[in-house]
RNA sequence: GGGAGCUUAGCUCAGCUGGUUCAGAGCAUCUGCCUUACAAGCAGAGGGUCGGGGGUUCGAACCCCUCAGCUCCCACCA
């Protein structure tokens, strides 16, 4: 290996993803004598690429697991792919429409055996890329949502809630999406403002040659109305009741109907009903009895229910429709309007309110113990602000729409006969002797399946138990050993988008199927944004490819990248500058490494400021683990980063390396280079998480290892006891040094320039041991104590009350020392007025706890050392 | 329309029950440095009326009211 000074990421990392994989470090199973970690991975599209939202998630996954495996647990990261059905039917859809196969043109068969080698060939991608991360999946267990045994699972729960009476067929008003022809749930109908145009149309009234004025946006859909309602409280059309009104074109009569529903202060005040084009309007028809004429196809033409028209797109009919109306005087007057229109989420197409039949999941009783679970903290989400947001959504919870008009899926295992009867069966074979025992009467001897499949989140909803074991939905199956040990799992990582599509379900399965929870915690992450705050995506071109970021940067500094601002739900602005502060960073870990690894050694008694410092550092460590381990149990994974950094960069490179640091050449002794060896040791493990390649490649380094001796597998720092006043005896030594770097700097001493340091009253500060410290870091010839103001020029300065002095002779500029001195006293004298005023407040003696006002007390004796410090450097002055 | 949340340094964010970690961190900026681990670096420095206004309190970034701006979720009045 070369020793450059700059740290090359590629020589190391697939070496050590290898080897990992070799030894099979990453497998799991079930092991008595410890304690289960487990996280089952968000599965992504099997059609999926990498992006930069996968990377910032799995990160977060592999530091929580890789940190686990190191604290002696049994660590298992379960990964795997969604079947994502109607996002991957769309694009086998476009792939053959590109090679010129119209999906209308192939039997069931033939699609799915296209679907099926579209799989094959790219469903595995986003999982190798993900080796390239670093991410220690358990990749023995890989799953995919349409496994033989994980089909036949989703399967079975579709029988199992249909005989417990929680999945019903209905004809219910759904979201139709015209393009992909498929009903679509609510969460899958994107809202957007669009400018649209609301038309004022004439509706003559029946036997009279008065007419009213309805406003709508959709006047293509009149020939399906079924009536005009009115407010009864409305004074305008009294006159109306009772009457009927006649559709315009097609001169179809409706009953004029009553209801408070209507707005009279919007619109016109009347309501055109179309109870099969609009979901109020079918809840108002409902209510009144109102005929459902349905007057389009499912690619959204007009059928022939809409007598005129029929075959024109609803789009094209709407300006058709004006136009006759026009020519025959019935348009009043037409407005922009920006309505609110629904689209699909993956076809884009606007969505058709439609009546369907449908298969639903009866959500009201099954989601109890979902909802409960987390409002009491069982399940805990991270950060806490999205219980609001799931306590509101669990408490208005509609059925769940769980069929699909897709092939790629799950297929419904219904089965009918030709006139409408069904029942529910795995099999053909069952099907039939199940259907003689619900129809003795019926003769039919052969059934045909349901040709819809389920929804993509009726499979993934199984996924923390499927994973495990499939055959647990089988009646009365216990579950196996790798259920029983590895579930509940710990933690899952997820994006806030798919809190009710995913998360919610599979803390209803989980509750239904296990009567325990899936997970412990959820995590939910942000999302990725551009710099100017844009959501990454393919259109706007603004999303790096994270293999070529891994490619330059190397996989640690894109982990560390994405970490280093990424608060729980905090949305990341992502900047390439973060990924290269990650390099910097591995850097310089390597470059440490450089350094200390050059020494030689040999055997003497350590100096004094070495062993201050290997005391000191062994402290520090000890409180930083602590706070790293703080930081981890409130999944503050940003902030734990940031603890490793700080320590590594600021304690151990900045300080500690630089007061062992032999003189150039010369052998370090041997027990300062031990020590130092395994204070880097620790550093290494304590950073393992976010970095594991160049922190394995170290640990080999930094000793001989034994084969399998990984750091991967060793274990979590211990943390021990720190000891404070130590601790605070260094922080003020650092404070002495900076302080005389900084006279250095101001008085352009260079720092080669040895200088003297006077101490006032020493012996009394609260530096003992750091004194040879401060004289090696500050480059102090000698540090003397002295009880008062040396009579020589000097740059004074004030150390936690202790007063410091670097004699200067003719380097002083009197008249600039004077103006900062001046400065500095005024407003020390200003503090100490205010402090003064706050202690003579009799309301404030009477009503702050004692530590405050001993607090203001020390503030008040300390500016009145200061202030008699100033005054005594300007007196010297004159 | 309903609900939730946010507004702290140029940027991204911490700041736990109001008082010694109280105005912080990282990045960026500025000034010196090619010092024998590292210029992907070293040393030092500057920078904020804690969105505006009002109130409670001895004391407010933190609690209350109000105004303004932003974000998300849910619902979808033709």
């Amino acid at each position: 290996m070369s020793l450059s000074t700059k740290y090359n990421p590629s020589e190391v990392e697939d070496k050590w993803y290898q080897y990992w994989m070799d030894q099979k470090f990453f497998e799991a199973k079930p092991n008595p004598d410890k304690e289960p970690y487990s996280i089952v991975i968000p599965p992504p599209n099997v059609t999926g690429v990498l992006h930069m939202g996968h990377m910032l998630n799995n990160t977060i996954q592999d530091v929580l697991v890789r940190r686990a495996r190191m604290l002696g647990k049994e660590a298992c990261w379960v990964p795997g792919t969604d079947h994502a059905s109607i996002a991957t039917e769309a694009k086998v859809v476009a792939m053959l429409r590109d090679r010129g196969i119209k999906k209308s043109s192939l039997s069931r068969e033939e699609f799915l055996k296209y679907a099926w080698e579209w799989k094959d060939k790219y469903g595995g991608i986003i999982l190798e890329q993900l080796k390239k991360l670093g991410a220690s999946c358990d990749w023995s267990r890989t799953t995919f949502t349409m496994d033989d045994d994980y089909y036949e699972a989703v399967i079975n729960v579709f029988i199992d809630l249909y005989k417990k009476g929680l999945i019903y067929r209905g004809l219910r008003m759904t979201n139709w999406d015209p393009v992909g022809r498929t009903a679509l749930s609510d969460d899958e109908v994107v809202h957007k403002e669009v400018a649209s145009k609301l038309f004022y149309i004439h509706y003559k009234i029946e036997g009279s040659d008065e007419h009213l004025t309805i406003a709508t946006v959709r006047p293509e859909t009149i020939m399906a109305d079924s009536a005009i309602c009115i407010n009864p409280n409305d004074e305008r059309f009294k006159h109306l009741k009772g009457k009927r009104a006649i559709i315009p074109l097609i001169n179809r009569s409706i009953p004029i109907i009553e209801d408070e529903y209507v707005a009279m202060d919007f619109g016109t005040g009347c309501l055109k009903v179309t109870p099969a084009h609009d979901m109020n309007d079918n809840e108002l028809g409902k209510k009144h009895n109102l005929e459902v004429i349905d007057i389009l196809h499912e690619d959204g033409t007009l059928n022939e229910k809409a007598q005129i028209l029929i075959g024109e797109d609803r789009f094209v009919a709407r300006k058709k429709i004006i136009k006759l109306l026009e020519e025959i005087g019935q348009v009043e007057k037409v407005e922009d309007y920006t309505s609110n229109v629904g689209f699909s989420e993956r076809t884009d197409a606007v969505i058709e309110p439609r009546l369907s039949l449908q298969w639903f999941l009866k959500m009201d009783t099954i989601t109890k113990p979902a909802h409960k679970k987390v409002m009491d903290d069982t399940i805990q989400l991270i950060p806490a602000k999205f219980k609001n947001t799931y306590n509101h959504w669990m408490s208005n919870v509609r059925d769940w729409c769980i069929s699909r008009q897709l092939w790629w899926g799950h297929r419904i295992p219904a089965w009918y006969d030709n006139q409408g009867n069904y029942v529910i069966a795995k099999t053909h074979e069952e099907a039939l002797v199940e259907y003689k025992q619900k129809y003795p009467d019926e003769k039919a001897t052969s059934l045909s399946q349901d040709p819809d499949v389920m929804d993509t989140w009726f499979s993934s909803w199984l996924w923390p138990i499927a994973v495990f074991d499939t055959s647990v939905f089988k009646d009365g199956n216990k579950g196996n050993a790798d259920l029983n040990y590895f579930y509940p799992t710990n933690d899952l990582v997820t994006a806030p988008e798919i809190l009710f599509f995913w998360v919610a379900r599979m803390i209803i399965a989980g509750y239904e199927y296990r009567n325990d929870k899936p997970f412990s915690n959820v995590y939910l992450t942000g999302i990725v944004r551009d710099k100017q705050g844009r959501k990454m995506s393919k259109s706007l071109g603004n999303s790096p490819n994270p293999l070529d970021l891994i490619a330059q940067y190397g996989a640690d500094a894109v982990r560390t990248g994405m970490l280093f601002s990424s608060p729980a739900g905090n949305d990341l602005l992502y900047d390439e500058k973060l990924i290269e502060q990650g390099r910097n960073f591995a850097n310089k870990v390597w470059n440490a490494f450089r350094l200390v690894k050059g020494w030689e050694t040999f055997d003497g008694t350590m100096p004094e400021e070495n062993k201050a410092a290997t005391e000191w550092f062994a402290s520090r460590l000890n409180q930083s683990i602590e706070e790293l381990n703080d930081h981890f149990t409130k999944f503050r994974v940003s902030d734990a980063l940031m603890t490793a950094y700080k320590l590594i960069w600021d304690d151990f490179c900045a300080w500690y390396l630089e007061i062992i640091k032999p003189e150039f050449g010369k052998p370090i002794d041997q027990s300062t280079y031990n020590q130092t060896i395994t204070f880097f040791e620790s550093l290494m493990k304590a950073l393992h998480p976010f970095m594991p390649f160049i922190t394995e490649e170290l640990w080999h380094e930094l000793n001989d290892r034994k084969e399998n001796d990984c750091i991967i597998i060793s274990t979590w720092p211990q943390t021990g006891t720190h000891n404070d006043s130590l601790l605070n005896e260094a922080a003020m030594a650092f404070e002495v040094v900076s302080e005389i770097r900084n006279t250095r700097n101001a008085k352009n001493i260079s720092p080669k320039e040895a200088v003297k340091l006077l101490v006032k009253d020493g012996a009394n500060a609260p530096i003992k041991t750091f004194w040879p410290v401060v004289q090696k870091l500050g480059n102090v010839s000698a540090i003397e104590f002295v009880h008062d103001a040396p009579a020589t020029n000097a740059t004074p300065f004030i150390v936690r009350s202790t007063e410091f002095f670097v004699p200067l002779e003719g380097k002083v500029d009197v008249e600039k020392e004077r103006e900062t001195i001046t400065k500095d006293l005024a407003y020390q004298k200003g503090f100490l007025i205010s402090v003064q005023k706050k202690l003579s407040n009799e309301k404030f003696m009477n009503s702050a706890p004692p530590q405050v006002v001993e607090a203001e007390n020390k503030k008040k004796a300390d500016a009145e050392v200061k202030i008699k410090a100033l005054e005594e450097s300007l007196g010297r002055l004159d």
